[in-house]
DNA sequence: CACATTTGACCTGT
DNA sequence: ACAGGTCAAATGTG
């Protein structure tokens, strides 16, 4: 099996390959006589190609070596000293972010989908809590290249809590596969049964929205860790300002927000869709708005993600009057 | 068969 | 030495 390291690296030899390749077809072409469209192409393909760059240089939890170096994937003698090198070139543990609470009122199932496909790849006692740590890491990490990994723990003190730690954000397009497209292999079933469970599940998103979806945040000092994948789709002065904080955290409800890139809602799906933004790095949030605590009837922490018509999300352009906290809004989305 | 999960071993940082 | 994070072979699942 390869190493992660050299994964890494070839992947971020390959997105910075790409990127060249494609400004060098986009400057082939901007003369007046190419089409609008191709350049658009171009250009989203090369920012998407410096994303993927970025988040392996800052969110892998690795150093990149800045020395040259052929790929190993897969060749027999990458195995044993260079499994040493990628736990040498890791850096602290961090890295993580700060975790987010997630109450699961009547199940102790744990919570179960955020919108994203995650893949188990270990669990550990942890000392002095009771319950096991599961480590999670994004089902696209080697087919797109996606980063993004969580952990989940229950809470010691309330079992129906889980808490969870994300890191890295989403660069992969599981969201609108899992929602528009059937998958090409594997899959087919789960996933299936994903989206039915969704429609399924739509009803009850109504319900919980007014009932209400709680979520705890705790120790958030290291802010710019929180909802590592949070994502919203402009970047005007009002955004940078804080303005559509106001809005998003007071007439969304907070619960809105938190667990976006957790456990639970919807938020977090279309999140993913919404751009640019990087909610983590912008939003400024006071102490007491984030350590509000919260909880959430177990309908809701177990799967309240409804696959909403991002593209109409978008064309709504996030207006600070968007009635988020109007039910009717979200009665009238899931007809 | 192709995935995902489980779990003991291994590695690193403290 | 210990704890936390990850790997990877074995096992499970649809």
């Amino acid at each position: 099996m390869e190493k992660t390291m050299d994964w890494e690296q070839s992947t971020l030899l390959n997105e910075l390959t790409q990127g060249r390749d494609f400004t060098n077809m986009l400057r082939k072409h901007l003369h007046p006589s190419s089409s609008p469209e191709t350049r658009q192409v171009l250009l989203d393909k090369i920012l998407c190609s410096y994303d993927k760059a970025l988040s392996l240089l800052n969110c892998s939890g690795y150093m990149v070596e800045t020395k040259p170096r052929v790929s190993t994937l897969g060749s027999p003698e990458s195995d044993a000293s260079d499994k040493k090198d990628m736990f040498k070139k890791r850096k602290t543990s961090s890295g993580w972010s700060e975790q987010i609470r997630v109450c699961s009122a009547t199940s102790l199932e744990g919570p179960l989908d955020d919108g994203y496909c995650w893949r188990k790849y270990g669990q550990k006692d942890i000392l002095g809590s009771n319950f096991p740590r599961g480590y999670y890491r994004c089902t696209h990490r080697f087919s797109q290249g996606c980063l993004a990994g969580k952990q989940i723990q229950r809470s010691d003190e309330d079992p129906t809590i889980f808490e969870v730690k994300y890191r890295g954000r989403h660069t992969c397009n599981q969201v609108s596969h899992l929602v528009a497209t059937p998958k090409e292999k594997g899959n087919h079933y789960r996933e299936k049964q994903q989206v039915e469970e969704k429609q399924k599940q739509s009803e009850e998103l109504l319900l919980s929205f007014e009932t209400g979806l709680k979520v705890n945040t705790e120790d958030l000092d290291n802010r710019e860790n929180i909802f590592p994948s949070f994502s919203f789709p402009i970047e005007s002065e009002e955004v940078q300002n804080g303005l559509l904080r106001n809005s998003l955290m007071k007439n969304i409800s907070p619960a809105f927000v938190s667990p976006a890139t957790s456990e639970s809602n919807y938020f977090s799906v279309s999140a993913f869709h919404m751009g640019s933004f990087d909610f983590s790095q912008n939003v400024q949030t006071s102490e007491s708005e984030l350590t509000e605590i919260i909880s959430a009837p177990a309908s809701v922490t177990n799967s309240p993600i409804v696959d909403l018509d991002i593209s109409s999300l978008e064309k709504l352009e996030f207006d600070q009057s968007f009635p988020f906290d109007n039910p009717e809004f979200f009665t009238n989305f899931l007809q």
